[in-house]
DNA sequence: CTAATCCCAACCTTTCTTGTTGGGATTGCT
DNA sequence: AGCAATCCCAACAAGAAAGGTTGGGATTAG
């Protein structure tokens, strides 16, 4: 159970654009360098962001990505399903999931449980906060 | 994010042996079926269960598997843990994990509560607990 | 018109997951 | 002794997923 790159790459990426005040466009290249994240790979990272509303694009010269909602409205939670869907450990947690032993499945319990636990972490925590916290170091 | 078929399977068949309460061993062949898991996968899984001290095998005639400990202690992170390793969300929340922006990189923050909070959820679930869940259905 | 920039589809390589196969070692029963 | 049930283990393989690259197109400020 690891965290994929794209997530972290994605959270990354936004907690800087979040700690960017200057309200202008951030492009793609600075992003890249600045985090070190391969560019290319950053680009469809972002691309998801956008169609998940989280941020912005502006094309053209002096184009680039910000934040399409304020850093404390955005929560970690927002940023891993945009980009991962929604968040859930197994296929059956939600609705059954097709799976002819989820009435009674004990384990089933546990799955749900947890994720409830994932949730509930990763929605507590905006982008602000992390804004906050990277600008004291 | 999501569970591997193996913590699944592990956990499922854990719940399994921790219903029974015969005190004979329970063959690989029955785990199996009653659980409806490929039956060479679990062996595998099994093995990595015994190799974590969590069941306790018995070879030949009338031999199979049993919890090593009683049901009330083991968590089901400590199934996770046998069959995963640690659980730690990315390589850096330990120790650094050879990241160089790991002092005042804030999106570890994030990762490290996050491993907690599944920790948390995890340690705090007995296979007791999920038997008698599963006794009640 | 041009350079900077976002947009996007297709591809590629490596690793992980989920198994399967085939054979060996123990052990209880007759 | 011999056999059948059972665990033990290494090696292999197909498919999926992760991580990343390439190449070309569309917009827009200057």
């Amino acid at each position: 159970m690891r965290i994929s790159s794209r997530c972290e790459y994605g959270v990354r990426a936004m907690v800087f654009l979040a700690t960017q005040t200057g309200g202008e466009p951030m492009p793609l290249s600075a992003i890249s360098a600045s985090e070190g994240i391969p560019m290319a790979f950053l680009e469809r990272i972002l691309a998801d962001l956008r169609r998940g509303g989280l941020v912005q694009a502006t094309r053209g010269v002096n184009g680039g990505y910000q934040l399409a909602r304020p850093a404390g409205e955005v929560s970690v939670s927002d940023v891993v399903v945009a980009l991962e869907g929604p968040l859930s450990l197994v296929g059956c947690v939600p609705d059954g999931g097709g799976c002819d032993r989820a009435v009674g499945c004990s384990s089933r319990q546990v799955w749900r449980r947890l994720d409830d636990a994932i949730s509930g972490a990763l929605s507590g925590i905006t982008l602000e906060d992390l804004a906050a916290e990277a600008a004291i170091r």
